[in-house]
DNA sequence: TGACTTACAGAACGAACGTTCGTATAGTAC
DNA sequence: GTACTATACGAACGTTCGTTCTGTAAGTCA
């Protein structure tokens, strides 16, 4: 029983594509069957309605995001690598071709924050513990001695996520070209200024 | 003549609360004339288009914008003024009643970075008006003395408006009950860093 | 190979979408 | 008060939406 498996990832594919440039409410079923080759009931019958199909795209972008951004930067030693390297792997990831449309995880923390369901509660979930990834691992370079006690590594993690979501803004809808040294210049500052 | 345009501004006050939760592609016009009671058809005819509907929105978001968030802080006599009384008024309108669903040009930016056309051209003035805005500003301070002479007002700007995402994120999506906290202990660091 | 299950297509559904049309009414100007 | 226009309604258009059902291939396992 593995083709199912085989189509329903060939379909999560195409559909993470089509969530980053539309959106998650912009997916559609019809939409997605023609892009794919296959007919509107045969797609459907892979998750049972839009919403699981929703759900099993945001599950299918967060283990990317976990795969590609957070497990390489786990594997640098110390906490500033760590937090340099995730850095660069989120902007990595958000502009990979895959991508279309930008971090869909970024426009999703957008398009759900006000649509109650199982969509918005697993996204919470996610992204409380991508902020709490980033805060431990400014823990980690607090414990290392590199960054100052005392430091408040919740509000690092806050203006941590800033800056990328200034990159994903100044990347995506402005098009300015400065967009990544700009993200790139606020990340060493605010590490600099974190340091013991 | 006046009837129209007494209609009109109601018909684009409840608009506005519909795109601030639903997003600009989720107004429909056949749920936004059952809110206010009129016809689909009645409603239509003001507008001609959903794109000059939601372009109507847009425009009348940004005009309420500038009036209570720029204006007042345009008021302010020094540059380091301007911009903390910008970033409060930011974030107290983000906030506002009227806007259920949070900052409608913060979702908006996310929304239509990728779906070319009318509104997002025009969005994009709007949005690099408002960076030009917060640039000018703290060129204003620098001009003072009281921010630092090659201080990269550019780069100021970005950060600025990352803090301003940031809190839109904490506080829509997680409802962080620290977000404007930490909003403001980020601005009053950006601001502090900025000074000769 | 045979029994059985999964995978998919095709047709159809009710609802909602944006839009158009013709018509009645309310408002304005002479 | 009459003539005219702006305003709004109700019905219908063709599409697209998510979803359900039925039949038929294809795949899986004994």
């Amino acid at each position: 029983m593995q083709k199912g498996e085989q189509t329903r990832a060939s379909i999560l594919h195409r559909a993470v594509s089509m969530a980053s440039v539309r959106g998650f409410e912009g997916i559609s079923i019809g939409r997605l069957a023609a892009e794919t080759g296959m007919s509107k009931s045969g797609l459907f019958g892979h998750f049972g309605s839009k919403e699981a199909l929703q759900l099993a795209i945001l599950d299918f972008v967060v283990e990317d995001f976990k795969l590609n951004v957070i497990g390489p930067a786990l594997r640098e030693p110390t906490g500033e690598m760590r937090l340099r390297r995730l850095f660069g792997n989120w902007l990595d990831w958000t502009g990979s071709e895959r991508l279309a449309g930008g971090c869909p995880l970024v426009a999703a923390s957008v398009e759900l924050d006000d649509q109650p369901g199982d969509l918005r509660d697993y996204l919470v979930e996610q992204q409380e513990g991508w902020l709490d990834c980033v805060r431990r691992m400014a823990q980690k370079a607090v414990a290392e001695g590199v960054f100052r006690d005392r430091l408040d590594t919740r509000q690092f993690a806050f203006e941590f996520h800033g800056i990328g979501l200034a990159f994903n803004f100044a990347r995506r809808l402005l098009q300015d070209p400065k967009a990544r040294s700009r993200a790139d210049y606020a990340v060493d500052r605010l590490i600099e200024s974190a340091r013991a």
